[in-house]
DNA sequence: GGTTTATCAGTTCCTC
DNA sequence: GAGGAACTGATAAACC
């Protein structure tokens, strides 16, 4: 393919650029192959970088707001230790 | 188009299960702005509806596996008081 | 769990419809494996849907618009019926 | 956060590799961009970027397919002129 | 091998 | 209306 064109020298630079991605995505994959060989839960682990680049104190935020809705919805009745909280509080056996 | 072939008979009835499946979710969209309109947070109300569906117990079996990772991580620094007010209220361990 | 909360009777609903929603999905889902089984390929199938969905006609811009740009990057010389079109064109073998 | 523990180090390595990769999206991004101003339809070039990468050839059997079946649902009444531009250019039937 | 899960790209929606 | 975020649908992979 000649470059002569605009639309082709664009095109070019992008797939150079996705190649590029592509070999450190390569580089991620194979880091995490690697935590789990060594005994790592890899899901809990991108959970964790995810958290991490949200940022830890915007994810405790979220976590609180999720708990309050949670807690209004009494859906600690769905757990073995909800019940017992929820019991503890109220006195009534579901 | 006919529905003398079999494929136009199968794709008639995949579309008609396709418009009454954009009907329920039209359905819930409105529900998430009459929720909004309400004041209440529809993101977080979309997590609450997804732990629910995965099942709450399931999700804060996740929620200690992360807190391990990022504990061994050093990362508590960043999070004084923590989960510390759900804890209290709910005696679950987050 | 009560629905004396807003919280509550609004979850409640938005998980009603999407057990409808799962119903449906479950519903396509098997035409597509009776579609399989009488010999017909799911993925082409969905192409078509999806195609239908946008609308006929504006697909066929979208087709032309890529070809276009195709055109102009000299890719037909990667495909074999490409290569006779390009040298019937320019008589310049590759 | 410090290093010492192994699970440490592997995520330390995987966000580093997140940021070149960021890095890279952002320049493809840019190139993007650049082609918009030019007047590129950037949504046709992702098109052709993914038709690519997936092969030409490949591109060009999966479309006989969707015709093959578009045909056999009687939806080429929708498309008088339907592909006959392309095919007179390139010798190709789609 | 086949089913479920996870990642990815594409679309859509909402915000500014 | 442009930009970014969220959600859906599709492909690829992993586990059973």
């Amino acid at each position: 393919m000649t470059t002569n064109n605009q639309i082709g020298s664009l095109i070019d630079r992008i797939e150079g650029l996705m190649l590029d991605k592509a070999l450190i995505e390569e580089g991620i994959k194979e880091i995490y192959i690697e935590a789990k060989l060594n005994g790592f839960d890899t899901k809990t682990m991108k959970k964790v970088v995810a958290i991490r680049k949200q940022g830890v104190k915007k994810h405790q935020e979220e976590r609180q707001m999720i708990d309050l809705y949670i807690k209004d919805l009494g859906m600690l009745a769905d757990t073995p230790l909800g019940q017992s909280a929820i019991q503890r509080d109220t006195g009534v056996k579901f």
